[in-house]
DNA sequence: TTGACTACCTAAATTATTTAGGCTACTTTT
DNA sequence: AAAAGTAGCCTAAATAATTTAGGTAGTCAA
């Protein structure tokens, strides 16, 4: 078996989970390669889908998104689940949205404007086919919000 | 007051979010606009602090990170919040943590490899000073996961 | 109306990326 | 064990992307 990562393939993914439109030859000097042999551990990279895709990260701040809060939804019967997560893919607002283990039966990273445009959503979403119990907390500040993955931790995936 | 967005301003943020590497020349024909006028956009766009950076996503299944879990901590005595919050910061597992209303003082969002590392990352943070109690929740699926800012909402700053 | 400013354009210069071709070290097949 | 194939690297050339330079038109204020 082959496709394993090495060092070099672990301080590119590092590097583009930081800075992800880094140009090649930055890149190529800082794990001494040559430019054409980036590009071919980042195509791979890309192929075999380890790198889902690139992304801007916009400043919620300064687009005056203001709430951020968590809400436990109960969801009262199965057949109803299907039709709650597509109601909450196509809202914008909604981040995230999860099934889990414990109190509630799905759960909800939600962005909002203001405490008004929060409410409003919320009540939207209480009035959901089985939507029977919400419970909300809201974001006093943050501390930390990042997606990176330690890929040095996926020893898995790492030869030698 | 200048500084405001323009449907092509939107257009081109959109369009980042979705591809973080795209080329200047492909979003030049998607707004009709020559090449330099979209980099001056961007490059306007990240000065001002509306794009804050640009990051590979990468696959956490892939990676064999399978356990993704959210946990309310209790911290008692806010003399131990700055150090709750610097060791979280430290913690590679923890996505995101927050200060929150409601039950418990913070509130974490974590990614783990497995239920055993999910377990040892549990009864660290247990450990820290002024730590009482935690509540786990644990995800079995998720079906939305995203940052993208809905930024034609962002009213405040659209231009017309 | 002039001057300053903004946002755009084209064309040229520069830089980045890909392609082509070849080398070496392994691994697999015969 | 030798031959053939493969993976990963390199350099140099070709191509493509980006930036720079210089200019035009529109807007607003003095």
């Amino acid at each position: 078996m082959s496709h394993l990562l090495d060092e070099t393939d672990i301080a590119i993914l590092n590097h583009l989970q930081e800075n992800g439109r880094a140009q090649r030859n930055t890149i190529a000097e800082l794990v001494n390669l040559s430019v054409p042999s980036v590009s071919e551990r980042m195509k791979k990279l890309e192929e075999r889908g380890l790198i889902e895709g690139y992304k801007a990260i916009l400043n919620s701040k300064k687009f005056h998104f203001d709430i951020t809060a968590f809400i436990f939804v109960q969801v009262d019967g199965s057949e109803n689940y299907q039709n709650f997560v597509e109601k909450a893919s196509a809202e914008e607002e909604i981040l995230e949205c999860h099934s889990i283990t414990g109190d509630g039966s799905h759960f909800l990273k939600v962005r909002t404007k203001n405490t008004g445009s929060f409410e409003s959503l919320l009540s939207r979403i209480q009035a959901w086919e089985g939507v029977s119990k919400t419970r909300s907390n809201l974001v006093l500040s943050s501390f930390k919000e990042t997606r990176a993955i330690p890929v040095e931790h996926a020893t898995e995936l790492i030869k030698s």
